[in-house]
DNA sequence: AGGGAACCTTGATCTCAATCAAGGATGGCG
DNA sequence: CGCCATCCTTGATTGAGATCAAGGTTCCCT
């Protein structure tokens, strides 16, 4: 995840530091994504977009939790996307939704309708650029997931997880650490299985044993304190510092 | 997976008619490409790179197969990623690979080497546009992948590969039919099985069956007839014409 | 405070795929 | 032709996680 400097503004007021579509742009361009953009929130629990739904805009997180989920006939469902703040949502060049998009939290997203923000993309390289350098980010992190689906234990599966939102929350707020890190669990069990390909009951479990064994404390149900990273670490099955740039 | 019309060349003697990098350029931005680009070949078994590994090209497959894996610490791993003729290599601003690519069997890459073709995208503005619609199409095939890892069970995982690699062919060679299809498997069992998350002998038992039960029929290990596509899309699991756009 | 819904935990049992094990087919090469 | 290596198949057994089931917690609403 690399360092974005921002030439100018920071999308006015749009809390985005890191990974924004506007990054880079120049003053002209900048005006242009201010005057499209628009702001949405949505309520937790509440549906984005179904899959095949017409959407016509793209979007940047401002704040919440969103996921991505694809569901078969039978109704098994798997997540596989996780939308925090600054992650970009949508596809342009693209009419329909090619997932279930569902707030998990509070949700506000900051909006640029599609066709104008094509119209801009074909006429300032940069964005293209931007984007496709996201967008790579995007198919890395969903192809660590493919290992972690494929080949991880349960156990290995939950360490995983938290790890990812442990690291991801750390360098938003501190600065990552090498000891103790604290975070709201912003999924129930259930989500965090459609996340993992496990049962809720085997997500419960897990997250049990690792409490049992002190490689993370909870108050309450959600709140998730880790004594020590690298001992979360090690119950990931990761090489070694390798983590999930999600 | 959209048709492009190719404006121009279709990238020389490279045998690629959709997904080029190249297409959608006009004439002098083909010939730059057609000044950089070199040919390299690879055998079977060989690797074209291990993770971590410099890698200063990037390139489209003119023919062959080839995968991407991952790998635990221990040494489980998992397919994430499979290259098939047309498909792009590599990433652009990216000096090291991010995965083991290894051919399976005797490869063709047209390849450009990274820095030129960097430049060249920087002024190209259709480039970073054209990798944009390929990167996002790789990424919906990777989340289709995902679903299949963490939902499918090893039968409804045999039939999906067996039906994407049928539907890729087809649309190379026939177009698709509904009928019949035959086509060679460019994968040993333990290959299918790091792509499918299972191991060796549950591939084997699963080919069998549906061999046992008429859905395939096998002449010798790896040429697989498709009597009938649909009968074998039922057994996917997924949503009836769903179908992975690998 | 009481009732109910949503969410979570834990136990018992079952099942699908992994693992362990043996042997068969295929093909290259002396 | 026979040897060997690689790849594949099949059988027996085990085990991790799913499923079925019951009850606990939390929190909102009246």
């Amino acid at each position: 995840m690399q360092e974005i400097e921002l030439t100018h503004l920071e999308c006015s007021d749009c809390p985005i530091r890191h990974r924004a579509v506007c990054a880079r742009c120049d003053t002209q361009e900048l005006d242009q994504l201010e005057e499209m953009k628009y702001y949405r929130t949505f309520e937790a629990g509440q549906t984005i977009a179904w899959t095949g739904d017409k959407l016509d805009f793209v979007a940047t997180m401002v704040s919440g939790i969103a996921t991505l989920s694809q569901t078969l006939e039978d109704g098994r469902t798997q997540m596989v996307g996780l939308l925090l703040p600054s992650d970009f949502m949508g596809r342009p060049g693209r009419e329909m939704a090619s997932y279930d998009v569902t707030a998990t939290t509070d949700v506000v997203m900051c909006c640029f309708r599609r066709r104008p923000f094509e119209d801009l993309m074909r006429n300032t390289p940069h964005i293209a650029q931007r984007l496709l350098e996201m967008t790579l980010d995007e198919l890395d992190a969903a192809r660590e997931w493919m290992l972690l689906l494929g080949r991880k234990t349960a156990r290995e599966k939950i360490a995983s997880l938290l790890a990812i939102i442990a690291r991801r929350n750390a360098s938003i707020n501190l600065g990552r650490a090498g000891g103790r890190m604290e975070f709201d669990l912003p999924l129930t069990r259930e989500a965090m299985a459609d996340y993992l390909g496990l049962t809720l009951e085997t997500v419960s479990r897990q997250v049990s044993a690792l409490k049992r064994e002190g490689v993370i404390e909870l108050a309450g149900k959600r709140h998730v304190s880790v004594p020590d990273f690298d001992r979360l670490m090690l119950e990931t099955g990761d090489d070694t510092d390798g983590g999930i740039p999600v």
